[in-house]
DNA sequence: GAGTGGATTTCGCAT
DNA sequence: ATGCGAAGTCCACTC
């Protein structure tokens, strides 16, 4: 029997019934739980669907969470996201997991006929994740190096509320014209575009006088190309990284200005 | 020493040097596997990221798909997705497992300090996955169905292309004016709004009479309401349950007219 | 609590 | 390969 204060507790090929005590005991410690076995599933709810039986691994963590990965995939083939109020019960030598969910009304039950590994785990996470290159590293860069866009911009707000939406950066170029800027940080596809000729539109309509709109994204999709000329939009290749770079450097400090 | 047909091999506690060994293998063979411990990820490619040192659940799968999941939380606070290359290698006592991605070029490497578990799947699982009530199942409710949209529509085409984009549904109405029909599976918003919207000019573009756009959804947004109003568009309530509901009828083989 | 938009979105389908 | 849109999307943020 391995010590209760070991991160990880392991069951090896444990009968259904022993299975269900020690999800049961996991479930109210709230331990997260590793489940392999044959099992099928059932989800009822905003969707419903039917999984017949195969082996899987399942996970039940700690905030309520519950993956069932087959072995294959990057997606859970059910899932139930965090929230749930779990419970394990025995009906006629089959083990039912079930995740319920209030709020939408939601539940998903797991049937295991077989467990090879049932695994009870506590464990330590502390650690920090920071993430680098995402459209609101791009907005920053921008907003701390405005020449990125082109000489002489100058950024007047961000995020700034008009009709159809929140602008990424709008300001002022070289010549006092009013600018627009839409900030994609994959290929811009027609949608942005799209988003792009909205706002363009609506600050014109209130100033009454021309304004530039500008696309900035690392590429354009092509079909996109023509519809972009066609919108007289304007397209600057920037790509994540690059910006991600710039904010690296120690002038980042700039920053704090705006925030 | 357990047999090596097994479908779950478990390891508890393994020194790094055996781990590697043992995730080698398992790489080399195509298994699934399951990796517990103290570890710190980097990734690099389409963003970056840094995750610093906690004890997690890493899963390795057949298809070269890698999860780096938390405690807490439904999504992997690091993956990639399935087309990956595995590597695993040894580093003064650290374990290095990387996860190679050529298009787009990227790599997530996981450094193990301490591993609790290693587990080596043998998973087999050809079952069935069905999945009901998503957007197709009202498409196809509808066109079985069309009196559900009102008495007396007229489907004539579906997925059929315009300029925008894709129409769910083009038909004729009682009066024997044009509808397109949009459809959401959950409360439409203002995109659904817009796309919709776009078809109907499009449409009414080419043939240039009264043009009828008819958002099928749950339910609208509240400010949407006007929106939809502003643009003389329709809303027609219909759940993707109650479609679910009616291709469960014996008449579903009607649709099979469709395909 | 609802609405809005981003995401290392992923996934599937059509061109 | 690329483009496009749905998803049981999830998630964070605002109102």
């Amino acid at each position: 029997m391995p010590s209760e204060k070991s991160p990880v507790n392991v069951f090896q090929n444990p009968s259904i019934v022993r299975a269900k005590e020690i999800i049961k005991n996991g479930i109210s410690h709230r331990k997260t739980l590793i489940l392999i076995g044959n099992c099928w599933v059932d989800y009822h709810g905003r969707a419903g669907s039917k999984l017949f039986p195969g082996e899987r691994i399942v996970i039940m963590k700690e905030d309520g969470s519950l993956l069932v990965h087959r072995s294959t995939g990057y997606e859970p083939v059910n899932w139930q996201p965090p929230g749930c109020i779990f419970e394990a019960n025995l009906k006629e030598n089959v083990l039912e997991v079930k995740a319920i969910r209030r709020k939408p009304a939601e539940t998903v039950v797991v049937y295991f006929d077989k467990l090879y590994l049932v695994s009870v785990l506590d464990l330590e996470d502390f650690g920090e994740f920071a993430l680098h290159a995402s459209e609101e590293d791009m907005q920053k860069a921008i907003l701390t190096e405005p020449s990125l866009i082109e000489p002489g911009f100058k950024p007047v707000t961000y995020e700034k509320k008009v009709e159809p939406g929140f602008m990424d950066i709008y300001g002022i170029d070289s010549q006092g014209r009013f600018v627009v800027v839409e900030i994609k940080r994959k290929t811009a596809g027609k949608e942005a575009v799209l988003q792009l000729a909205r706002y363009v539109e609506s600050v014109k309509s209130m100033v009454n006088r021309e304004v530039r709109g500008i696309l900035v994204a690392p590429s354009i999709a092509k079909g996109v190309q023509r519809l972009l000329e066609t919108l007289k939009l304007e397209f600057k290749a920037l790509s994540p990284k690059k910006c991600a770079e710039i904010l690296s450097k120690p002038e980042i400090k700039k920053l704090e200005e705006f925030l």
